[in-house]
DNA sequence: CCGCATCCTCGTTGATACTG
DNA sequence: CAGTATCAACGAGGATGCGG
């Protein structure tokens, strides 16, 4: 069904999950359910403020995250998984199981060269 | 288990995904099985020698494909997913699934703001 | 046929300073 | 607090030509 390379929608997701930042984004918010913009900075050590909005923005525009403004001085913006978000979730747990088993693959490469 | 974004390993997948021709060149090697540079390159329009050269390393580097040199004139070399590189499959195959979904949850988003 | 080397462009990321 | 604006740096990717 449609699962030739020309039919290709892997490309779709993999958008989705590229930025240096988001991956980790978006287990910080599925993890923790809603974080304020704060938050989030301090959690994702040497991340920019410009590079935090850039990343949460175009989650924004792709219905993954949610932001809510609160009307106030200071302000106050939270971010948190909308529930088409969380369709992700089993993607992400797939690629953090493979990449831990890759890691050790990696380790016994080297391993083996030493001998 | 682990499952902290301090123990995220979701990049170590990202980083084998990530480049703009490897999930489709994956795709074209698991369901056509071994395939010659030039039957890789026709297969993919638009792609550039050297990108696919490079594509192709960088997998190779990361034991996803193997790389078999026929030592004869004029040269011939043939490119295959290894058994490792199956274990990719489940991964694109869910991200080819979400891809679909999300191509049609943007085609409602648009149909929507024209209303 | 396969692939390396060189040069170039352009988007992404970072550093820093400023604003409501 | 939560951004925006500006400038500088870097690197992925593309174009082209040569070589085994």
């Amino acid at each position: 069904m449609g699962k030739t390379p020309e039919h290709c929608r892997v490309e779709d997701a993999l958008s989705i999950l590229v930025g240096k930042w988001k991956p980790i984004i978006l287990l910080h918010l599925l993890q923790e359910g809603t974080k304020r913009f704060s938050e989030l900075k301090r959690s994702l050590p040497g991340i920019t403020q410009k590079m935090l909005t850039k990343q949460l923005r175009e989650l924004e525009d792709e219905d993954i995250v949610e932001r809510v403004v609160y009307p106030q001085v200071p302000p106050k913006v939270e971010y948190s998984i909308t529930e088409y978000g969380r369709s992700l979730e089993p993607i992400l747990e797939a690629m953090h199981e493979w990449g831990m088993k890759h890691t050790l693959h990696k380790q016994q490469k080297q391993k083996s060269k030493l001998l």
